[in-house]
DNA sequence: CAAATATACCTAAGAATTTTAGGTATCCAA
DNA sequence: TTGGATACCTAAAATTCTTAGGTATATTTG
């Protein structure tokens, strides 16, 4: 969610879900029982940053990452990359003989 | 934890504690309050059985997978493969001009 | 040799997170 | 006009992990 509200500028929740579905060809689903509740979790501890919008008569709460947001962004992105390698580590095929 | 008693062919609850961190560098620690209850979940579910062996006055429990358990560890790595590729996909740096 | 560390098993309360399963309402296409 | 998409939300239950124990033997080290 940081990563793509960072690349993205800005994005509202139910944006964000079908981001994640079609960056990765429906393979992942980001349900809304876990994405409203992490948005409102990132805002409370000031990584994001929201603006109400109506579009027609229907509202859209737009998030923007802070400063605070972005530094989160890059060490998160680091930290998963970090847990990765460790997880190839530990899952790459022991070499028996040659 | 399939992975490491597929390869290895038997292993006890400590030697794969110290195995995942021997293999990813000390980067990865899997606790005993993790470890043990996931044991007796996979042995409960058949995926490991499992051979008691006393070392001087200590008792060791071996485990062992089982047909199941080689067959769940296949599609389990498959799985997680899946899994990592997806991500990888979403957190893809979006190229936005060249 | 005593004390600390390592080996070796285990459990249970609490915390964190996700799933499931709702609820409300507008917009648009068949 | 009705079903699916858009758009927000919450709360109970399930799942999983961390934390923090407990017990006991073996080994290393000051």
């Amino acid at each position: 969610m940081l990563k793509l509200l960072d690349e993205e500028g800005r994005m509202y929740g139910y944006e964000i879900t079908q981001h994640v579905k079609t960056l990765s060809d429906g393979k992942m689903i980001l349900t809304e029982g876990a994405l409203y509740p992490t948005l409102h979790k990132l805002e409370a501890e000031g990584l994001v940053k929201t603006k109400q919008v109506m579009v027609g008569k229907r509202m859209r709460k737009y998030y923007t990452l802070t400063t605070k947001g972005k530094k989160a962004n890059q060490s998160k992105l680091a930290e998963f990359q970090e847990f990765i390698n460790a997880m190839q580590l530990i899952l790459k095929p022991k070499t028996t003989s040659s």
